[in-house]
DNA sequence: TTGTACGCGTTATCAG
DNA sequence: CTGATAACGCGTACAA
């Protein structure tokens, strides 16, 4: 008896056959109250569980769930995961976590594996390319919940936030302090959200008849460096912008650093609006104003449409449910009147 | 054929045996060039992918290691765990991560689906109890590697590190500046990290010639709201302390949050160390200084200390290895002389 | 109510 | 070099 305790184990010390054991420790199927006590009984001494593989390759379900997203080290990551994680827990899911850094080989090469795992369902932030991929794996039956990306023409339930909106009262909000000059730091082109936060930065100028120079739009690929060296480029402008709108959690670092190091006070001389409300904004020199995703309930949400799925195979690859959250402004003291 | 293509399928549009195709495709055993390629071509015509499920079910290996942590919301064990995932990703193995939020019954309740899901191993940051749960487990031949703490007699690697040292180093900086009321935040009493800060601090006290006082130590569980609440009750106290030590990221936010509230001005009315070095640190106001832990080298350490069990599978539990890295402290602004 | 027997898709052994 | 064939542990249809 080298490795675990299997059901046969049970069923010779219960006396009964394998079947027999498996039916009163799966319940289903009929026995009599005496093998089913002999049965138990057998099964706590012997302290078996079942092998949850074994269970696997026979009912093709593995209640294992893949999550796919760019980088678990971000506060709107962590925080969405830990939403997916809670939820999973109390159904007794386990996620396979994966990080794709948004580099689209990365992701596919995640994918296959996932898939390979035979995972009940995948939630994924989906980079720029493996859309056809995606769209194979969910028209061959497997549950797939998009979060804060969606793909046009997946039939696949997303769950996001207005973005376009979202970066617009942002931007707004600037607007009305009286500031002309407004610098945005994109994300990456291409990606939804980037793109989404672009277009509600556009359509707040515009609302608020300014235009959008070129010179003020900078490209931040999401990451903190090259955040970064964006900011230092807009402040080393002839007509340096006064305000800042920056479209993610780790630029907004980036930005940070550089304005610190160009001696420039914050608000006086240059406002800052961050898309994401980390914990730390609060605690920011000044306190940051920010546009707050509800993340965590985000993840909560992703799990539960995959579950839905799940449960109600006829659903999959065949639903296209769009959930589109708010986003909150948060006002703290990073933005000042000209 | 409904489901994925499986050996058979790419056997019989080889025209070859499935045990041949498996070979192949496995490469093991031996087989002509011709049959190599009848195959290959096949596999890749079908676009067959092995079913890791049924592989594990006769290999016993399912290439999947559990990571079961306090709490993948803090900037620690964020870090910690993309450290793992990294290295995991670069051999082909999956993690499941698990949130045991530092209650026992939680831990427990995980580390049972995780062995049932027959994971090759598993990285852990223990709770005070199930202790003996993972001797069994680890004396039955499963890998475990402890990150964070250690268990007393578990004979299975520990990366950690010298918590004892960097809280005195911390306090002793506290101390240089001429501050005698030194207040901290612990913990959770009983846990290593908890006890190992607060032995650091007591020593470097003593080292200085200060007395512990009992008022000044209070016990924050780890938590963000605990420090907050805590720290209210420093400052209502009629010598209130003029420095602070907390031990860890959220218990920072929640210390920051309450002396904000007060009105205190950080360096001038009272100065602040905080261990754990989370991005944010940088941009407080002020700047905080704190202890630094590798945690993203902890990771790939811990995976690595895992996957060399995994690979000789006679070094399960055999081998006691203690890593045991240093701190840094780095000194920014939240602390001035007396 | 109970036992038997087969299959899930691999890997691995044994003849030929 | 190759093709049968037997596990791995569980679920389940079928027969008793």
């Amino acid at each position: 008896m080298a490795g675990r305790p299997t059901l046969r184990d049970v069923a010779r010390r219960a006396g009964v056959s394998a079947g027999m054991a498996g039916r009163v420790l799966g319940n289903y199927g009929s026995y009599s109250e005496a093998t089913r006590r002999k049965v138990k009984a057998a099964a706590k001494a012997v302290q078996y569980s079942p092998n949850v593989i074994a269970r696997a390759l026979k009912t093709r379900l593995t209640r294992t769930v893949g999550v796919l997203i760019p980088d678990i080290t971000t506060f709107f990551w962590t925080t969405l995961v830990r939403g997916i994680q809670d939820r999973a827990a109390r159904d007794g899911f386990s996620i396979v976590l994966c990080n794709s850094d948004e580099e689209s080989h990365n992701e596919k090469a995640y994918l296959r594996t996932l898939v390979e795992r035979s995972i009940d369902g995948l939630i994924i932030c989906p980079t720029l390319d493996n859309h056809s991929f995606l769209a194979r794996l969910s028209r061959g039956g497997t549950p797939v919940v998009l979060v804060d990306r969606h793909i046009p023409g997946l039939r696949a339930p997303s769950i996001r936030v207005d973005n376009r909106a979202g970066a617009a009262e942002a931007v707004t909000h600037l607007a009305a302090l009286g500031h002309t000059r407004i610098a945005i730091i994109k994300g990456i082109d291409g990606v939804e959200t980037s793109d989404e936060r672009f277009a509600g930065y556009a359509q707040a100028l515009r609302e608020n008849r300014l235009r959008v120079r070129a010179t003020l739009v900078k490209d931040g690929r999401f990451l903190k460096d090259r955040a970064f060296a964006a900011t230092q480029e807009l402040l080393m402008l002839k007509e340096r912008p006064s305000a800042i709108f920056v479209c993610n959690e780790p630029m907004a670092s980036g930005c940070m650093l550089a304005l610190k190091e160009s001696g420039l006070r914050m608000p006086q001389d240059i406002s800052l609006i961050a898309f994401d409300d980390p914990v730390w904004a609060e605690y920011t020199s000044p306190p940051l104003t920010t546009v707050s995703q509800p993340s965590y309930t985000m993840g909560m949400l992703a799990f539960d449409y995959l579950l839905a799925q799940i449960t109600d195979r006829t659903k999959a690859g065949k639903y296209l449910e769009e959930v589109v959250l708010k986003t909150t402004l948060i006002v703290r003291e990073s933005c000042a009147g000209v």
